[in-house]
DNA sequence: TTTTAAATATAACGATCGTTATATTTGTAT
DNA sequence: ATACAAATATAACGATCGTTATATTTAAAA
C-alpha cells in the first residue's frame, strides 16, 4: 500500500516549491533553494522525486492549476454566458486580489526562459497556453450559441487577443510594480470582449 | 589614449554574448557560455569588464538596441505617419524576416526573469518598455496633428495595446514554434490601428 | 511489540560556478 | 628596435552546483 504520508511530502514539496520556481526560473533554483523552501534536506526530495527537473515539472503542473482553479473559481459563480466571460478577464483585476502564485504568469515565465533547452517544460507551458484558448472559446462560442454574442465573431481571434492582454498585464506589473497599470491593460480586454455582445 | 582594440574587443564580447544571454537568459549563461561565445578566455573578459553583471548589462542594451533599429530603420523608410504606425507592427511580421536577436523578445525575457534578483536588469527593461511606448505615442499624435487619426484617440491606450499584441506574438512564437501564428495576432494590432485612422 | 521496509538525514562525490592572482603575450610609443 | 604598459592567457581559488551512497530514523505490518 502506498502510503499516504509519502503521497502528502512529494505534495508538500511541490507546493513549497512551486512558488520558487515561479520567482526564480529554473535555471535560477538550487537545491538548497528547494531544502530551503521545503525544510527538508536534499537526500529526502531525491528520494521523492528523481531529480530538479521532474520537481520543476510537478512545480509548473502546480503553477498552472493554481491559477487556472482561482480563475475557474471566480467564473463558475457567474450565472450567465456573458457574466462569465467578463470574470474571465476581470479575475487577474487589481480589485479581486485572488491568491495567484508570486512571480507572474507560470505560462509566461516557462516560455521566456525555456526557448531552446528544457524543452520538457516548453511543452507544457505551450498545452497550457492552448487549453486557455480552447476554454475561452467554449465560452464564446456558448455565447453565440445563446445568441448574447454577434454570431459572426471570430472566437480563436477574440480568445488570443484577450489572452494576449492578460499576458501583458503581468509583463507591465514586472515593468511598473503598479497594481493600476494592469488594470488599464485588462480594461482594453474587456473593451474587446463587449463588442462581441449583441446589442 | 584609449587603444581602438580595447574598444573593439569590448564590442566584440557584447556582441557575440548578446544572443546569448538572451536565449539563456542571466542565471543560465555561465562564464564558460561567454568563453566559447567570444572565443576568449576568462581572464580576457574580466580584463573588460568587472563581472558578469555588467557584461549581461551591455548585452541587454545591445539586444533592445538591435530591435529597435530594425524596426526604426523599415519606420523611417515610410513616408506618411499612418504608414510609419503600420510598419510600427509590421516590421515584426514574418514576412518582412528582419534579423531579430534570436530567443525573442529582449525586454519581455528580462522581465520575466528579473522579477525580485536582477534588479539592474528590470529597471533597463522596464526603460525599454517606457521608451517603446513614448515612440509610438508620439507617432499617434502626430497622425491627430496631421488629422489623419481621429482627434479623441488615447494615444496611451492604443500604445499600450499594440505592444501588447506584439509582446504576445513572441510569446506564441515560442510555444508553437509557428511563424505563421505570429502574423495572426500582428493582425489584430494593425486592426487595432486601423479603427483610429480617420475615413 | 517486534520486524521490516520505506522515508529521511548525513555526508560526500566530481563538476562547474564566478572570480582572481599571476604569467605571458601583444600592441604602442619612444 | 627597445621599453613599457595594456591585453590576454593560464591556472588556480573557494563556493556551490546537482546528485548519490550510506547511515539513521520513522512509520506501517505482523
Amino acid at each position: 500500500m502506498r502510503s499516504s504520508k509519502t503521497e502528502r511530502t512529494r505534495e508538500h514539496i511541490i507546493a513549497a516549491t512551486a512558488p520558487v520556481f515561479n520567482r526564480k526560473g529554473y535555471a535560477g533554483t538550487s537545491i538548497t533553494d528547494l531544502t530551503q523552501a521545503t525544510k527538508l534536506t536534499s537526500g529526502s526530495i531525491y528520494g521523492n522525486f528523481e531529480n530538479k527537473e521532474e520537481v520543476a515539472l510537478a512545480a509548473f503542473d502546480f503553477n498552472l492549476e493554481s491559477v487556472h482553479s482561482v480563475v475557474q473559481r471566480a467564473v463558475n459563480k457567474c450565472k450567465t454566458t456573458k457574466e462569465k466571460l467578463m470574470m474571465s478577464v476581470l479575475a487577474y483585476h487589481s480589485s479581486q486580489r485572488l491568491s495567484f502564485p508570486g512571480g507572474g504568469c507560470p505560462m509566461q515565465n516557462t516560455l521566456t526562459e525555456a526557448d531552446d533547452s528544457h524543452e520538457g517544460l516548453r511543452l507544457r507551458a505551450a498545452q497550457g497556453l492552448l487549453r486557455w484558448k480552447k476554454d475561452l472559446m467554449e465560452l464564446i462560442n456558448t455565447g453565440i450559441a445563446e445568441k448574447v454574442i454577434v454570431a459572426d465573431t471570430d472566437a480563436e481571434k477574440i480568445a488570443l487577443h484577450v489572452i494576449a492582454l492578460i499576458e501583458f498585464g503581468f509583463l507591465i506589473s514586472s515593468a511598473t510594480r503598479d497594481r493600476k497599470e494592469v488594470d488599464k491593460i485588462l480594461d482594453l480586454a474587456v473593451g474587446i470582449l463587449s463588442k462581441t455582445f449583441v446589442a
